[in-house]
DNA sequence: ACAAAAGTGTTTGGTATACACCCATGT
DNA sequence: ACATGGGTGTATACCAAACACTTTTGT
């Protein structure tokens, strides 16, 4: 029963090479009525003060998830946001300064004036990701697919309002959809759809901000979204 | 120091905790008419001898992809495999001989008699995703997430060729999604459907084995592919 | 003759889309 | 009064689903 093969399993496990995981987040708000992105200018060389995703080392004593949500927190200040896993990165060359493995989130956040305040304390800022400017590394490539991600979320699953206030008028999800999708929406079938959705409940509350009229406010109600794939827009 | 950075940027690379990281391959075949994955016994401690899904660490040399093409190669023989990244996996705990993240990857084979030799010859098996033994670590959870990645592709692009021997008839391709999909599927429907994407060619071919008629046997012809989400079934 | 799988069209219901006007209100 | 965005219903086209019998041929 010896295994000369199998020495203990650490010797076998500290034969392989070791990286640096790291973790980096595309992080989405609707910013300026856009869809926008969190960049910040790098701190160090290369690439000083090139726009870059957000990012940091996964530490031991922390899963992927976490790590993410850490980095996510120490910058916006924020818990408990909506976090999905994009993929593993690991070209090459994709960091010139060491073999980092990375692996990608995208967050939603609905930002605010505190948290722009706070995030631009790093030197962060808001940029559409329609006129996003040459990122370095693959970052272009993180982004290109945590969007593709998000578009085939969007009018499955209910996390469009993880990027709107608590209350939101119905023109307000629509407009988002439609940064979200690149693509018009038609405004009467939006509605429609929107509303037979039970976990969208109308307020009371009316906005008064955007029109003369004054236009619903609504909100999702997660409790009433106990069951996946029961959503459509 | 903070720990908060920019992306995966220079001066940190000293310090942070490193890792090996490892690709662990869900190996999709249809082996016995049904959908199978291919699990081998584990080569080290911990759990020497376990079945459970091929994996290897990455090496420096390597990409990811690259890495998961090498596992597969090196258990099957086999390159220029479709192979699709399902996402990065880093529980604590998820393996117990070290602090390892693992990146999983499906890959969809035409298992034959040689290949199944090869693989015996390793201890490795094919096993019904129908009936899963319990699997070590994280392993279920890559399945369970593979197939549901193999679900949502299986109708929208033309990925169960890759699990098909090069003429099959329409019958094959039914039952195999029909496997996929874990639910019947309307023979007149699919068949119809099937044949309206250019890129399935009759051929002049006559399978004669599975019943007295004989069936016309078809080619997928990736040529008549060019054009991206043009699939349907 | 018969068993066993291949092959074949049509109908129907539902869903997605396209489309234009009136409403309520602040200025 | 008028400008602004909010709110509303219908008709149509298309697509997906349901459905049963005939064909071929080896035994």
């Amino acid at each position: 029963m010896t295994d000369f093969i199998n020495s203990t399993s650490g010797g076998f496990y500290a034969a392989c090479d070791r990286y640096p995981v790291s973790v980096d987040c595309i992080i989405f708000s609707l910013h300026g009525g856009e869809l926008s992105v969190l960049l910040a200018p790098r701190r160090f060389e290369p690439k000083l003060g090139a726009p870059s995703l957000m990012g940091g080392f996964v530490k031991l004593t922390e899963t992927l998830d976490e790590a993410a949500s850490r980095v996510l927190s120490e910058l916006t200040g924020l818990d408990d946001v909506y976090m999905e896993q994009v993929g593993a990165f690991g070209a090459l060359d994709r960091d010139p300064g060491d073999r980092v493995i990375s692996v990608a989130y995208y967050a939603l956040i609905k930002s605010d004036a505190a948290i722009d305040r706070r995030v631009g304390g790093y030197g962060a800022e808001w940029v559409s990701v329609m006129s996003l400017p040459d990122l370095e590394f693959d970052h272009p490539l993180m982004i290109e697919r945590a969007l593709a991600a998000l578009r085939r979320k969007v009018t499955r699953e209910p996390v469009a309002f993880n990027l709107l206030p608590e209350l939101f008028t119905i023109a307000q999800v629509q407009a988002l959809c439609e940064k979200i999708l690149g693509e018009p929406v038609d405004k009467r079938n939006f509605r429609r759809r929107l509303l037979e959705n039970e976990c969208v409940e109308a307020t009371d509350k009316i906005d008064k901000l955007t029109s003369r009229r004054g236009a619903t406010m609504y909100r999702f109600n997660k409790d009433s979204y106990n069951d996946t794939l029961k959503f459509k827009i």
